[in-house]
DNA sequence: GCAAAAGTGTTGTCTCTACACCCATGT
DNA sequence: ACATGGGTGTAGAGACAACACTTTTGC
């Protein structure tokens, strides 16, 4: 075991989530598997993101690898949520196919752990690995391939989960952002809609959210105002929650 | 791979809860590692209940099995909450002669995955794998074995923010119990007070806590009026929040 | 009758919801 | 001037925190 060996056994899957103008994205990856010979598309399709790791990375390395090839960016928002380890998770026909064009062992079981990031900038390279990558929007999420479906799904419900208790909607807008892009972000990922007063009422009371010296320019309306959120402030003033509200 | 093949790379480690008279204790396993000529004892400290999982199981059977090993129970509660896989987590002294006493490669790298576990009843098997179990206050959790501490640590958040968010306390309690008690497992897991009559003002809105026919017995003051959990009302009854309350 | 825990209401404060109009800008 | 989204306040309802005494049982 040197320093990069791949371990075959443990992958990372990323659900990478990116927000743009009320739709909610995922980035995908295009899987095609071409016939040897005369290079005839015999099925393409979708995956997550994701990858083996390597035996010296812990499972948090890996997913901020994956992530750094992808978009270029470190230190982007990144929650582990759930591990997937069926026994059947790779046994579909195409799945099949493709391990074994891929000189994989298709019978091995792989234990998948995965993460879901927010990312806020659509700035990403559109090819990883040599592959395509594309967002698509979470409703059109169909079909994925492995078990990606479940985990796609997963992820999102750990993703609302979250949005509702700890104040991660910030991740997926540019560093500054009017309090509108906010509310629709709640809104378009919650699926709900929101009084934009009782909003603002809201979020006033979020210290960490901090109005900038500058507003929006070239809009055909009232500039907004424009905010930013600190991560020290918020740091400092989070408490823990107790209400058990069910 | 037949049926009953060990997967030698990926493991469970459950974090098992029980809740006995103002105290949250956590299910415990000893280790100890004997000189093969003497008998002499090299070590002995504690360890979490976890093991292999086979080829054929899901994460979550592997995780049942376990408990119904321990405890003879099926359908308790258990949660998966995360996966653990750092390139050293195995690597202390104490854990490498351990797995190498057991016949196991100490140089394989092996992923858990954490579930945590509630228990009502302390009727356990107090012997698994001929192990001795027992149950440990989690104050004096110290110094188990791998990185169990860890996954500890990471159970017992995962627990309060789930106790926090939804009905579980029951989980610990008999079927029958009393406001009291159930007051009490919520100052014990989180470390708080609570005030007796808005807690009961509280749960009085929970319409799946079902007040019976029945009063406590033997008791040297004013008996209470007992009540159980209806998961039917439950399942029925649960919406989903919306707060982002931090 | 006494010890021990059960059970119960009110008040003030805060938070939530519902709701409609004027403002600043670009064209 | 008009279209567009930005920005603001109030009232009523419900939730929350703080607080003390009476009741029922076993001994």
């Amino acid at each position: 075991m040197t320093a990069n060996t791949i371990n075959n056994t443990i992958s990372v899957d990323c659900v990478i989530f990116g927000y743009d103008n009320g739709m909610l994205n995922v980035l995908l990856v295009e899987r095609m598997l071409k016939e040897p010979q005369d290079g005839q598309v015999v099925f393409a399709d979708l995956t997550l993101a994701g990858n083996h790791i390597y035996e010296h990375e812990t499972l948090d390395e890996a997913a901020q690898r994956i992530l750094f090839d992808l978009t270029g960016l470190k230190s982007i928002y990144l929650e582990q949520f759930k591990s997937f380890a069926n026994p059947d998770r790779l046994k579909r026909p195409n799945d099949q196919l493709w391990l074994r064009s891929q000189g994989r062992n298709p019978d091995q079981r792989i234990i998948t752990v995965g993460y879901y990031s927010l990312l806020a900038s659509h700035d990403i390279t559109l090819e990883w690995k040599g592959r395509n990558v594309k967002w698509q929007a979470i409703a059109d999420v169909t079909d994925l391939a492995f078990d990606h479906m479940e985990i796609f799904h997963e992820a999102l419900k750990a993703l609302r989960q979250k949005l509702i208790h700890e104040p991660i909607g910030f991740e997926l807008l540019p560093a500054k952002f009017t309090l509108t892009q906010l509310q629709q972000v709640y809104e378009t990922i919650l699926g709900t809609t929101l009084d934009k007063r009782n909003f603002r009422k809201k979020v006033a009371k979020m210290k960490y959210l901090v109005p900038l010296d500058e507003k929006q320019k070239g809009v055909a309306h009232k500039p907004a105002q424009l905010y930013t959120f600190n991560r020290d402030i918020y740091e400092q003033t989070k408490k823990e929650l107790f209400d058990f509200n069910i």
